[in-house]
DNA sequence: AACGTACACTTAT
DNA sequence: ATAAGTGTACGTT
């Protein structure tokens, strides 16, 4: 299958995605937009909307290596809640700091969701901007508020 | 191939 | 507040 390309708006950024079928090879955020589309959940998700990003596939989970297990973890923690970096490094048998490089490098934030991870203390950090983290953070908070108020 | 350094961390002084 | 421990990647010898 064919890879295409496209990106939609996300607050000030705009988020650019390789996709084939439901497989996502890359996401990156950018300052300005690309034409084409993006798969309808990160559509939804950019909207604000509490989309399930587990049901597209990316190419970072595959194969045994250390990183691809590390990014299944992080996969399981789901919309509105966090862990930690530590967290994670306990759960795949390594230590927190590869955990952190793994985020640094993942191919396809969101889809992968490495801004829900954060540290025992503070944030952490995210490329290109932590400020995209803590809106991510925020509006998953609101999204999953069980009574408006 | 060894060595040093740089990290999206954590825990212990 | 500072330092030491930790695993991997990457640039320099």
């Amino acid at each position: 299958m064919a890879i295409v390309s496209g990106s939609c708006r996300l607050g000030l950024w705009h988020v650019h995605v390789w996709w084939s079928g439901n497989v996502v090879h890359r996401v990156r955020f950018a300052t300005t937009g690309i034409s084409g589309t993006v798969p309808g959940p990160v559509l939804r998700y950019c909207a604000g909307m509490p989309a399930d990003l587990s049901v597209l596939g990316s190419i970072a989970l595959d194969g045994d290596s250390l990183s691809a297990e590390i990014y299944r973890a992080v996969r399981d923690v789901s919309y509105g809640s966090t862990a930690t970096y530590g967290a994670i490094a306990a759960r795949t048998g390594t230590a927190p700091r590869v955990v952190g490089r793994a985020m640094a490098h993942n191919p396809t934030p969101l889809v992968i969701p490495c801004h829900r991870i954060v540290g025992a203390r503070g944030i952490g950090g995210f490329t290109p901007s932590v400020e995209i983290k803590e809106a991510l953070l925020s509006m998953e908070r609101k999204g999953t508020r069980k009574v408006p108020r």
